[in-house]
DNA sequence: CAATGCAGGTAAACC
DNA sequence: TGGTTTACCTGCATT
């Protein structure tokens, strides 16, 4: 994937991704956003997104988790820690939801989400944040870099991803985003479609 | 059929 | 203090 094949395809699913991201704005259920969040690390997101239907059907929101990693385990990894994830932010959803409320750019509300909200890291944050309608943060995850490294926005992947790197990327990818005048939500969008074949999330 | 690779990472332990 | 390694865990596609 080079500049050029990035630009012909985000013209070809330009309507679609736009659409797309409108739908995020129009904001669904942050909670259950979120716990699609704590679900997808290393796991396929259209079984998560399965398992958070199955999620709703059983008004997890407002029932007690019980059987909750045998469910989790039809469809994800690590379902016993992201179990204790989701039961941990049940509790706490409503003063997550307000706190982000009180915060003024996508940026604190990230800090916020990762301070307080066990389970999520920098990039299940920053999906969050997409997915809920913000734009302008970066979702680095082992696809993305390994586009932003074919694409020029740096030389090589990081031994490690730590906070530090994180945000020292980001940067590179705002900047590359604004000399390609592509918002790097639609980038994003346009990557994984190539990916997958498929807008999602 | 068995072996291998690989999933949209994060927290905590480890130097 | 801060970068690096390891535990978490398993189904499914590919070879």
């Amino acid at each position: 994937m080079n500049q050029f094949q990035l630009k012909e395809e985000h013209k070809e699913r330009e309507a679609e991704i736009k659409a797309r991201l409108q739908d995020y704005k129009n904001a669904e259920d942050q909670f259950y956003e979120l716990c699609f969040c704590l679900l997808t690390p290393q796991s396929n997101a259209f079984r998560c997104d399965v398992c958070i239907q199955e999620l709703m059907r059983l008004d997890f929101k407002h029932r007690e988790p019980q059987i909750l990693g045998e469910i989790l385990k039809k469809y994800t990894r690590f379902h016993n820690t992201k179990a204790k994830h989701l039961a941990l932010f049940k509790q706490n959803h409503e003063k997550i939801i307000s706190g982000l409320l009180t915060c003024k750019t996508p940026f604190e509300k990230r800090a916020f989400l990762v301070k307080n909200v066990k389970g999520l890291g920098l990039k299940e944050a920053s999906h969050f944040l997409r997915n809920t309608g913000h734009e302008s943060l970066a979702i680095l995850d082992r696809h993305i870099l390994k586009h932003l490294v074919e694409l020029g926005v740096m030389k090589r992947i990081p031994k490690s991803l730590t906070h530090k790197n994180y945000l020292k990327i980001e940067k590179q990818f705002q900047k590359f985003s604004k000399e390609i005048q592509i918002p790097i939500d639609e980038i994003d969008l346009t990557l994984w479609s190539h990916e997958t074949g498929k807008v999602f999330k």
